[in-house]
DNA sequence: TTTGCCTTGCTACCTTTGCTACAAGCAATC
DNA sequence: GATTGCTTGTAGCAAAGGTAGCAAGGCAAA
């Protein structure tokens, strides 16, 4: 429990003190390995989650089973839709992948209710969630409808870089490809202008950023 | 003040008695034309909309001012951004354009905060009006993403249908297009398609969907 | 009635994106 | 060192979507 407490003291510090504590009475861990699916589409949900280590990849799914990439969580953060979803045990719309092995806090979704009113901490985190996942979407939606692949992926690959908090991101063109639900050949296509416009070097399984 | 209580008897009777009077007291209300901009990227927002009359329509900017259609609000639903952005006081990112005369019942912002803690109808309704405009938001991803142009004006004129309420879209094809940010010629060469499909039937400012 | 504006239809053309196919390169394993 | 599999580079082609330009028709104000 001790263990607990001391997660939420260094990745949740704005949490009240009766706030970790309630947590840590009532929360457990539970670890993931890199490739497990988390949340599915369709799934409910019984647990809220905050993540404290490794990374978690949320994507969407259309309905040929193509996938779409929409953010990473990173330790300090909950899902967004474990709340929303919780609330009213609605189904999750969002796939849930763990892309680097995995710690979460893991909270029963019955006493959300109860700490939204109770806990001021809690209610502020909550809403804060909600602000940045929405501000998310909405860039996503801006980088689709706004631009073509060209800037898309330039913002891909700058985002991969602040979530993993380096220029040399180990990725291989496919994966990029679904990421952005493109097809292998258009990625490479791309990547090799960047390459002559000095934007990035190209290596075998991964893509240096350059400036 | 009665006249308050009676608009949010009938658009939203899901409150309890207790939060009906507070907002009856606090609140206020006021009218919109057509065409009137109620909130613009980047302008902080002092009070939550609570839409009783009219239609208004959300749409986000880009770098260029193009526009890209989100969603409509009616009566009986509120700003998800308004609940956002209170909180902290942060600015919003999307446009609210006023497309009917429109009513709404604004409340201050500084009320949030205790209302939510004091009013369980309330901390549900803002709950639910995170989810259901979350939704929506992931809904505008999949069409951008997973689907092309002719399937995303289908589906664009089943929103406007089922919006209005009616078959018959009093619209022009250069408004469909600056919605869906693509241009002129494509939408009417796609609207042309569906009216051999015998999909649509096509009037001078207006579409009438078929089936 | 005439004028002018807005809407729609249509053509020609270009760019972007996507698909298929194939070759070359690297890496791990036997 | 040969085999196998995954990754990347390229070429050729097709489809979708965007641009420019122009003509015709409707509608309304002058």
């Amino acid at each position: 429990m001790e263990d607990i407490k001391s997660k939420l003291e260094k990745y949740y510090p704005q949490f009240d003190e009766e706030l970790k504590d309630l947590i840590a009475a009532k929360g457990f861990v539970k670890t993931f390995k890199a490739g497990d699916i988390i949340m599915q589409n369709g799934q409910f949900l019984k647990n809220t989650m905050l993540i404290t280590k490794g990374m978690v990849k949320l994507l969407t799914e259309g309905e040929e089973g193509e996938e779409f990439f929409m953010y990473y969580l990173e330790p300090g953060q909950a899902c967004a839709l474990s709340f929303v979803c919780a609330t009213k045990n609605k189904r999750s719309d969002l796939d849930a992948i763990v892309t680097e092995d995995c710690e979460a806090i893991l909270l029963p979704i019955d006493y959300m209710d109860e700490l939204m009113v109770k806990n001021k901490s809690w209610y502020y985190f909550v809403l804060d969630t909600y602000r940045s996942r929405f501000r998310e979407l909405l860039d996503v939606i801006k980088s689709v409808a706004f631009h073509s692949m060209d800037e898309r992926l330039a913002y891909y690959l700058v985002k991969q870089k602040n979530a993993f908090g380096s220029s040399y991101i180990s990725i291989t063109h496919e994966q990029i490809a679904n990421d952005l639900n493109s097809s292998r050949v258009v990625i490479s296509r791309l990547l090799k202008q960047m390459e002559q416009k000095q934007k990035v070097k190209l290596h075998r399984n991964a893509i240096e950023l350059l400036a």
